[in-house]
DNA sequence: TACGGGCGTTCGTCAAATCGAACGAGCAGA
DNA sequence: TCTGCTCGTTCGATTTGACGAACGCCCGTA
């Protein structure tokens, strides 16, 4: 998999654009991160290379997390398979999963209602890296979580959970959730 | 606000984790990321302080986003029981807001487990341009949207609105809905 | 007009990250 | 056993990123 942006001229970007956020001058902001204004300065024009620990600390000053520096600004677009949904649908008999928002591209997350009956456990297959799972029960009875870390669930009980490991489902009755998938 | 880890050793530990999910050795990573094997070597034994384009070429080398090798393995397995987690100041009395998970700076959804006991109609301000609401209806009966548009919902209904208009939410019984709240 | 202060850029120096080569260890096969 | 290969580490040489100082610039203000 190709990683889809050189990182230079993202970074250089990104800082412009956080620092006007926050509106301080280059001069304070490298005071805030303790590096030296010649070195901010070279990278906010694209020449240089920073280390981890210089961006680290630009990160910190800004206050913002570390990924938002180095990856395109909108989420790159990581389409969101249009068959996702469905494609849980259709390979269980007694799961009905419905897609309620599907995010926009540029956007991460997904929101599904699901719907189970009782009956064997399901596997469900490691989505794409990244991903986190957020589930919240509305009704019934469900044991899920990571294959090994299953937990039992009450109605409103929250529960989340890595979605890029395998994990299972098994509703103890009929149950249903709300499903908010994280993509990354 | 302060970043969780230094990323020193959570470098070197995410090198070493990816690397082994490969399944590649290390003169073979280092051939394909472009780097000398020495210079992986010292990142992987935890030593130095890698540029962006050398860790860039890395998470390009191993197939894996950039942040999965600077960020500490970001979720684990939490659970929230329906009468736990901390609630939020509540503007009104008969309402109850629990913060799930909180889009960490950057992302961009929260979302919010609330409990609401019948009462008068409760008006919410306009928030920032551009948010959305999700709305699931776990237990109770809820009359909300936006202001002349409200719809009553029944437990499992989904409902979504803009959030930057003024809108109402009206508990017709003591109530409960997961609420994702969709920002920019 | 001259002054002080902050701004962002440029330049020379130094420390450090990267490189290339050599090393010992492990392993397969003749 | 000996050969040939790959692995991962260590050690000097060199490229390069980070620093500090100086520069020109723009504003308020005396």
């Amino acid at each position: 998999m190709h990683q889809p942006a050189p990182p230079l001229a993202t970074i250089a970007a990104a800082l412009r654009r956080e620092r006007g956020r926050v509106g301080i001058s280059l001069a304070e902001l490298a005071r805030r991160a303790g590096l030296a204004k010649s070195t901010l300065s070279q990278l906010e024009a694209g020449t240089g290379n920073p280390s981890i620990e210089t961006l680290w600390s630009l990160g910190v000053a800004l206050g913002v997390p570390f990924s938002r520096l180095v990856e395109p600004p909108t989420a790159q677009v990581r389409v969101i398979r249009a068959g996702e949904g469905q494609r849980l649908e259709a390979d269980q008999a007694d799961v009905l999963v419905k897609l309620l928002a599907a995010g926009a591209q540029g956007t991460r997350r997904d929101i599904y209602l699901m719907e189970l009956e009782p009956g064997q456990a399901r596997a469900a297959e490691a989505h794409i890296p990244g991903s986190i799972e957020h589930l919240v029960l509305g009704a019934g009875r469900l044991r899920t979580g990571p294959a090994g870390e299953e937990v039992e669930l009450a109605p409103g009980d929250y529960l989340t959970f890595p979605g890029d490991v395998p994990h299972h489902y098994e509703a103890l009755e009929t149950s249903w959730a709300v499903l908010v998938m994280e993509h990354r």
